[in-house]
DNA sequence: GGCACTGACTCAGAAATATCCTT
DNA sequence: CAAGGATATTTCTGAGTCAGTGC
């Protein structure tokens, strides 16, 4: 009830122009707009502050399907003998049963919160009954699981085809909304299906039944005088409202964490293309500022309070390491990590002298879902006095910066340049680096291939400064193998072709002739064409190691500025689609519209 | 008037699925 | 040319950021 009056209360302050709202207060940017060919549908938002939508209509999300009871012959064992167990505990039986060779399974938290949740939704009499994870064998329901997902795979070229088809017919009837007149993609529009919560690195919660989400769980946002969606039969929804400074078309509450949960709309809509777009304006507008921020910075190394001391020794990091900010968390509810602000001592060691430099950092600690962030930077000597400063007579669990937060931090920031936060460091040295790399790496002669190569090393040097690392791909191995004995047989037949051309060469000496000379040239021809092969092949090979462990979507994705590739891809006559795929191409839609190959970030 | 809490959004790698390529 | 394995793409949902709110 309070909550739908301040949200009025907020509406009328935001008619009235008093109550900037966060991103949309901010602006929409149209200054910089100066590439050609902006479409219609990328102009100037037309909304007033904080509103998001005039109209929104929507079929409500799509429920997971119920659960479907095993076959008699699937059965569960506790201590060697069968348990026929009831509908409740046995589907949170097939959530475990079912990841039984997964490494969670192996787990104590996970195993411990599992069992624990699995014991609540037995009846009386189970629970009498199974009292130890250890003497329980899911066996018959993993190998039913597994049986499934094979047959799954082997099903006729029109079965798969039926399936397609009803996926198709899903996404048709819930996978889009109208937002103000136009037809959009939602991103989810699926809820969450039951199962178990699988946290990332030493998460405390890993193994707790996430429960099923019912129509009643459910809030609806639409316009009031849309089509409200229909609840499934027999349901109701939560709630109903239509509040348009959010962009969400439904919430829940999931059990685990007590967090929100949302469906919202594909980055392909023109709304998330605008924040996108706008994301990018804000990060090119730090590079009118960045210069005067640095110096700033390194000035208040010297400054006499503490506080500012830390501020700044922080934003030098963020700046040159592009570390995330590093809120704070609640320790108990998630696993250990850490960003710039919540460094603690253990995290860092000085070293007066290593790898032949002066004032070394070494920083050893996980970050974003427990990615583990490892590096060894020189550093200038102030800061490095700094950090012994700021270590003094604290333990290995205190925090580095005592006297900073992400909210002081921030607040500072913004009073520097209008929109600027912690995040935005990362994505203007992301995409400022990619076009460094970019115009350093390519050279106009190269070959298409060579070009993409040339790309996917800058896109790398991006991936790399902001850590985003992947598991090495269960393929590796075998893949490289595949290549390597591709390169030998390579390298065999260019010895082969240097033969051959020997052979021509003498043959052409003896004979002098016309035809022996043409044979000497497609000789040297046909080395050469080898030759290049094989550098091609070993530059790839090159490539898939230096990539082992490095993933390069997301910075793609979300941190490098598209219209950067874009140009590129014009000014070096490489075809857009061997950069960005459909989707990708859907998503930076806008980009596509607006830049030309002269675009700068 | 700092600070804990929370809502809404972006960003994250794993897993699932689709497509391509080889045999 | 079909099977099946490798690779590319998409989906999924957990994990961050950051400002507003209320005490």
């Amino acid at each position: 009830m309070r909550v739908v009056r301040l949200l009025r209360l907020r509406a009328a302050l935001t008619l009235l122009g008093e109550v900037p709202r966060r991103p949309a207060s901010r602006g929409v940017p149209g200054s910089r707009r100066t590439q050609k060919g902006s479409g219609a549908r990328w102009e100037k938002e037309k909304h007033e502050d904080g509103v998001k939508w005039r109209q929104l209509e929507h079929k409500g999300p799509y429920f997971a399907p119920p659960y479907e009871p095993l076959p008699d012959g699937v059965r569960f064992f506790y201590e060697g003998k069968p348990v026929r167990l009831s509908v409740a505990a046995e589907e949170v039986a097939t959530f475990y049963g079912r990841m039984l060779g997964h490494e969670y399974t192996t787990k104590e938290v996970f195993r411990k919160n599992f069992f624990n949740d699995w014991r609540k939704e037995m009846a009386v009499e189970e629970r009498e009954v199974i009292k130890s994870l250890d003497k329980c064998d899911f066996t018959e329901i993993h190998r039913y699981f597994v049986d499934k997902a094979a047959a799954r795979k082997v099903l006729s070229r029109e079965e798969k085809q039926k399936l397609k088809e009803e996926a198709e017919k899903l996404q048709r009837e819930f996978g889009y909304c109208i937002l103000d007149g136009h037809q959009e993609k939602i991103g989810n529009f699926k809820i969450e299906p039951p199962g178990l919560f699988r946290g990332r690195g030493d998460h405390p919660k890993m193994g707790m039944l996430k429960r099923r989400i019912m129509p009643e769980d459910v809030v609806i946002n639409c316009s009031r005088d849309s089509k409200i969606p229909e609840p499934p039969a027999g349901h109701q929804w939560k709630e109903v409202r239509s509040d348009n400074t959010v962009t969400w078309l439904a919430a829940w509450t999931e059990s685990v964490q007590n967090s929100i949960k949302y469906i919202m709309l594909n980055p392909c809509s023109k709304l998330k293309g605008e924040t996108a777009w706008q994301k990018f304006e804000t990060a090119r507008r730090l590079r009118g500022f960045v210069d005067e921020i640095r110096s700033q910075y390194r000035a208040d190394w010297k400054s006499r309070e503490m506080k500012t001391r830390q501020r700044a020794v922080a934003l030098y990091f963020i700046d040159k390491l592009a570390l995330r900010a590093g809120n704070e968390k609640e320790d108990g509810e998630a696993a250990d990590t850490v960003g710039c602000c919540s460094l603690r001592v253990e995290h860092v060691q000085l070293h007066p002298e290593a790898d032949g430099c002066q004032h070394v950092v070494e920083f050893d600690f996980l970050g974003k879902d427990c990615i583990r962030y490892y590096n060894r930077v020189p550093v200038e000597k102030p800061v490095y006095k700094n950090l012994q400063l700021f270590m003094e007579s604290k333990g290995p669990r205190d925090n580095l910066f005592d006297r900073l937060t992400t909210t002081s931090l921030n607040k500072h920031l913004q009073e520097l340049m209008d929109g600027l936060t912690a995040k935005v460091f990362r994505t203007y040295n992301a995409s400022i680096t990619l076009q460094e790399q970019l115009r350093a790496l390519t050279r106009a002669e190269d070959s298409i291939a060579a070009k993409i190569l040339s790309y996917n090393r800058a896109n790398r040097v991006v991936a790399i400064l902001c850590n985003h690392q992947r598991a090495t791909p269960s393929t590796f191995e075998k893949s490289m193998q595949n290549l390597q004995t591709k390169i030998q047989a390579k390298k065999e037949q260019v010895a082969e072709a240097r033969a051959e051309l020997r052979r021509a060469r003498a043959e052409h000496k003896a004979q002098g002739d016309g035809k022996s000379r043409s044979v000497l040239e497609k000789k040297r021809r046909l080395l050469e064409k080898l030759q290049e092969q094989l550098a091609q092949l070993s530059v790839q090979a090159t490539d898939k190691e230096e990539n082992k462990q490095v993933a390069l979507g997301t910075s793609k994705l979300n941190y490098l500025d598209p219209r950067i590739s874009i140009a590129w891809c014009k000014r070096f006559r490489v075809p857009v689609e061997k950069i960005y795929s459909k989707t990708q191409r859907e998503r930076f839609a806008w980009a596509l519209a607006m830049a030309g190959e002269d675009f700068e970030f």
